[in-house]
DNA sequence: CCTATTTTTTATCATTTGTTAAATAAAATG
DNA sequence: CATTTTATTTAACAAATGATAAAAAATAGG
């Protein structure tokens, strides 16, 4: 559970107590290569953390499959419509090797927030490093060409190239696996 | 201050006494047509609430500048990156009338989030709210044609349509303005 | 009300990315 | 190891968007 715990320390550190506290409601979990741990259908009454493995997030569009968010141990795996509004989310989640997750239930979670102010802030803290992520993958959308993005996962994310297929790569990127090729090609 | 006291209430209701002592610390500010609120170079130290006016948050390109957010009465303004971390932002905000706005600093917010249990929750609430908006813009600017997101636009935010110069819009919608001019031309 | 300036539209051509299909390469299975 | 399945690349054409320039429309200032 080392990695998840400095995980939660990175967000915000917690005093001791309140830290045990929290540690006390996970449960560990061992899913196998290919479960869908989060499903956009539901409402989805968890949240994982990554102890071991590698995760994918997607959407199901009219043509298949579109990769939004690629998670390796540390990550954080959640539906943000499910946790933050009771909502069925936009967004599947699926293991794509045998993994280990930690999760917390929602109502846990809700509840440590409702009573302690270090976790609320570490509540705040958690959404707040998020939104800064997601603001990136949105200015990255907006401001960079595809080959950019395809150059910063290489550099940033190099291990996720090695694991998942490009196929999943290239819809993470916004484009086509056919124009994903061709700026693999163009690079050479 | 109606419409931000309402704003605030609708992200996380506090009781009357953080209320109360929350809105203490805020200062009201006119400001002129024109005027740049937030700026991208600077490590911004307010977070400001609109209670008159419209503003645009956008940032500089080789090509001039690309709009990145629209806000109206009861939005409200402020660097991510300068708020939660404490580095320059992406983004300068102006406002594009004459406007009415409220300011609270960061210090005194950050004192009353590590102080004050429901104002804690409160900001985390505003994260989280803020985080779906996000990850809503960011969904759409990835799956939706540059067509689907104007056509949102105006269904969801005409006043915007009729305030905003549709140089802004396009810029905001993520595409150029002879593009638009195109998209606008073929609904006719 | 007229003129200068700014904004928006239209037109043309270039570039990028998507679509479809086929070929090649890699991986999984018996 | 041979065969089947899956993943990736390549090719050819179509569609969407960008770039640049010019025309038209709208707005602001004297």
């Amino acid at each position: 559970m080392t990695i998840i715990s400095n995980k939660i320390d990175e967000i915000f550190l917690l005093p001791t107590t309140e830290k045990a506290l929290f540690l006390s409601r996970f449960e560990r979990v061992e899913v196998q290569k290919g479960a869908v741990v989060i499903n956009a259908e539901k409402i989805e009454r968890y949240v994982y953390f990554i102890e071991k493995g590698i995760a994918r997030a997607f959407r199901e569009t009219d043509k298949g499959q579109t990769t939004i968010w690629f998670g390796e141990a540390g990550g954080v795996m959640l539906s943000f419509l499910s946790f933050f509004k009771n909502k069925p989310g936009y967004e599947s989640i699926e293991v794509l090797e045998d993994s280990t997750l930690y999760r917390i239930s929602s109502n846990h979670l809700q509840e440590l927030y409702s009573l302690h102010l270090p976790i609320a802030n570490w509540g705040r803290k958690f959404a707040e490093q998020e939104l800064l992520l997601t603001e990136q993958r949105f200015m990255d959308l907006q401001f960079k060409t595809a080959t950019e993005r395809y150059q910063d996962l290489i550099k940033h994310s190099p291990s996720i190239l090695q694991r998942v297929q490009l196929g999943h790569i290239a819809s993470y990127l916004g484009i086509t696996q056919v124009s994903l090729s061709r700026i693999r090609a163009a690079a050479k």
